[in-house]
DNA sequence: AGTAATTGTGAGCTTATTTTGAAAATACAG
DNA sequence: CTGTATTTTCAAAATAAGCTCACAATTACT
């Protein structure tokens, strides 16, 4: 996730600023709202990833805002609550919270807690095991590599490399280490190979091939 | 949800069977395991919609099962504690647990956290009953599998394994590993099997026999 | 138990990939 | 500019992986 938006409904100032802070530090940006309905008038401008909500708020508290935020959207939702009682979590769950913080909390729990809703609500659409890097894409689960949106048929030996080279881009690896990294720890083969391979990674990526420079001395890099 | 299946996993007898007829009384089913790997050898054979599992076990920790389950499946999982410690539920949040709950519990918490997770894990799937991808349909109800709509006639291992790569679609597979998936665990099977469903798979599915792709040097994968 | 259907195996065959070595091209230093 | 070191290229040879098939073993059905 690029950069996550996270709205923070809560009618206490300390306790907004409080979870801002921790959230920032965190990367993550952070929009503020100290009741309900300020909140959904703000859904549509911020379009927010998360929703963090006091159960306890004036005008219109944390589960009516819950229902209300749930007809207009699928935002996942946390609420935040000092009342501790069964009956508030069970409520609170059942009007659609994905979590439920129960306050005073720690840092590292509601960061936990935030991850894992988010992963959960964004399992699919997020692809978690995807390198992209310049006009390359590297997918690791269908063992697929686009180029510019066009698929390159690479071997076993060709997507090792490749993957190597643009997982560290910019670094330099001599040839020694690539048969290291690539082929394994007791490779038996001559350094000519990994040039015969870069030559052919070059050739499959045609026009971008130059994206694999050659460093003359010492070996190949990757560099956007 | 017809009937709703939860694995309890946990050493201490007293605690499974309190969760049981917990769960019992609200309607689920209940599958119940002593340690990971006693469940990890069931997974295939009960397919629980939810696994309850405490971390503290001796052999093989909740932790570790976790890790184990979800690289075997994506069923929703919730870690059960009796350490309130902050580290542990990081930990198992990051691990892909879907909630936690520290001991002692209120029925009423763990029943609303299990029809949370639940909903959130089965939410967006249909009735889950019949899946569509490409010009396939598997329907595992009847257990039966069409093709642009005429019925084709798989065997157990042809199903499991079509099923599979089908709901993976992308998503590559090892011999190794899809044995593991159909097989099972205590797989005595040669990785030559495989090859060999495969080749029927794709002489049964005809011109659409090559949704099944060959990766070469990794293994199969569904690609439409 | 007997039969049919399904599943598993291994060996030979086919195909894709990898390796190699030597020649050609290129880069660098002085 | 020249000589040397390094890289690139190429095609043939070696290797590795996948496919197929016939039949053996197992399981399911009656």
């Amino acid at each position: 996730m690029k950069q996550t938006i996270v709205m923070v409904i809560d009618d206490e100032e300390q306790m907004r600023k409080m979870i801002r802070a921790f959230l920032e530090k965190d990367g993550y940006t952070v929009f503020e709202a100290t009741n309900g309905s300020h909140a959904l008038s703000l859904l549509n401008k911020t379009k927010p990833h998360l929703l963090i909500v006091d159960v306890m708020m004036p005008f219109m508290d944390g589960f009516t805002f819950a229902q209300e935020a749930k007809l207009l959207s699928s935002i996942p939702l946390i609420f935040l609550s000092a009342k501790g009682e069964e009956w508030d979590k069970i409520h609170g769950l059942k009007l659609g919270g994905d979590d439920y913080i129960v306050k005073p909390f720690m840092p590292g729990e509601l960061l936990a807690r935030i991850e894992s809703v988010l992963r959960r609500a964004y399992a699919n659409k997020e692809d978690s095991n995807v390198l992209t890097i310049g006009p390359l894409l590297i997918d690791y689960v269908s063992h697929q590599v686009k180029l510019n949106d066009s698929p390159l048929s690479l071997t076993r030996k060709e997507f090792g490399l490749l993957n190597i080279l643009a997982k560290n881009s910019g670094r330099v690896y001599s040839r020694e280490q690539l048969l290291h990294l690539v082929w394994g720890e007791d490779h038996k083969s001559s350094e000519r190979t990994v040039d015969t391979h870069i030559k052919t990674l070059r050739l499959k990526m045609g026009d971008h091939g130059n994206l694999i420079e050659t460093v003359w001395g010492i070996g190949y890099k990757f560099e956007v």
